[in-house]
DNA sequence: GTGGATAAACTGAAATACGC
DNA sequence: GCGTATTTCAGTTTATCCAC
């Protein structure tokens, strides 16, 4: 195998796998992966999950789980982890994963993809957010993506499978703690009570006045590139590419719908209608019967005071 | 090739601002 | 107060990304 000497566990047998997942429900954090049998059908389903118990991504702890067509297996690691709250389950693009892994019962997930998204280009300047760029990035490895859309159904495994499965969990813990050391400096822990009102409303009427002028800017070059590039027909450039869609749109009033409903014996149209203004002052004789879901909506806003606007900074 | 999540773009309605 | 223009908001559609 790519790491000589590692113990990385590959379990086939379905007693050894009950162990190793009631191995695994001890710890309160793992890190975790699966490879798709059939992926390009719609009889897609799980054959292989990786996890990871190490936070440095140590081979010795990962464990390759053989799950194919085992539906009792995955039952038992959803009930046993996945719908565990006290254990955090880390995956990258989780929600791919927990396609496979009822998506319903899930407690306690973090998406390693979702994180690197949320994180400024700044401070995490990569093209895109994929595991293999991140691991790339953060742990200066090239990943090898060509096993990802190898034969996950058939049987045995091939040691270059192993290799790959096993590696995705092995630098999924590396990115996870960079990503989180990432999130601290992003997004520091900041509490409204106990804000500095002076100096954010002086940031914000300094910066307000810039803002608005490079906005209406940007609104004035976009609209005028994008009838430019419609004149022209110019599909490409610098890197600005011009796209147009069009589409259909359909109306009915709703008393032509209701008819046409009851006309043909369908279900009546249950779709809810906004009650604007007009529609409170039309109904209001009725309104104590018609029965209504109801919600309070709250909105912040901020104005600049008219008689400050000119206050120099 | 498939499909879910998310972001971006678009659309229409409501609210607000403005001029008379 | 009224009519019109502009801005804001909410909901929908479309595009993109990512996994295998």
């Amino acid at each position: 195998m790519f790491f000589k000497g590692n113990a990385v566990q590959y379990l086939t047998i379905g007693l050894e796998i009950r162990e190793a997942i009631a191995h695994l429900a001890q710890y309160p954090i793992l890190w975790l992966d699966t490879e798709t049998a059939d992926y390009r059908s719609k009889n897609r389903r799980i054959a292989l999950v990786q996890a990871q118990t190490d936070p440095g991504g140590d081979p010795d702890q990962v464990f390759l789980l053989d799950v194919l067509d085992q539906p009792e297996l995955i039952e038992t690691l959803i009930t046993t982890i996945i719908a565990n709250p006290k254990i955090e389950k880390v995956f990258h693009n989780a929600s791919y994963d927990l396609r496979f892994l009822d998506q319903a019962r899930a407690q306690n997930i973090t998406c390693t993809l979702n994180m690197a998204r949320a994180i400024p280009k700044s401070l995490l300047p990569v093209q895109d957010h994929k595991l293999k760029t991140l691991a790339a990035h953060f742990c200066n490895l090239p990943l090898d993506k060509t096993e990802q859309g190898s034969d996950w159904g058939r049987r045995p495994l091939s040691p270059a499978q192993q290799d790959y499965a096993a590696l995705d969990v092995i630098v999924l813990p590396q990115i996870h703690q960079a990503l989180l050391r990432l999130q601290a400096i992003a997004a520091p822990a900041r509490d409204p009570q106990r804000e500095d009102l002076d100096a954010l409303t002086l940031a914000y009427r300094q910066i307000s006045p810039k803002y608005e002028a490079m906005k209406k800017e940007y609104e004035s070059i976009k609209e005028r590139l994008k009838q430019a590039m419609d004149a022209q027909q110019c599909k490409h450039c610098n890197g600005v590419q011009y796209q147009k869609t069009t589409s259909m749109d359909y109306k009915a009033s709703f008393a032509d719908l209701l008819a046409v409903t009851q006309a043909q014996q369908l279900p009546p149209p249950s779709l809810p209608i906004k009650l604007t203004k007009e529609w409170q002052k039309q109904l209001k004789p009725v309104w104590h019967l018609l029965p209504r879901e109801e919600a309070v909506q709250v909105r912040i806003s901020l104005k600049i005071a008219k008689d400050e606007e000119d206050v120099p900074f």
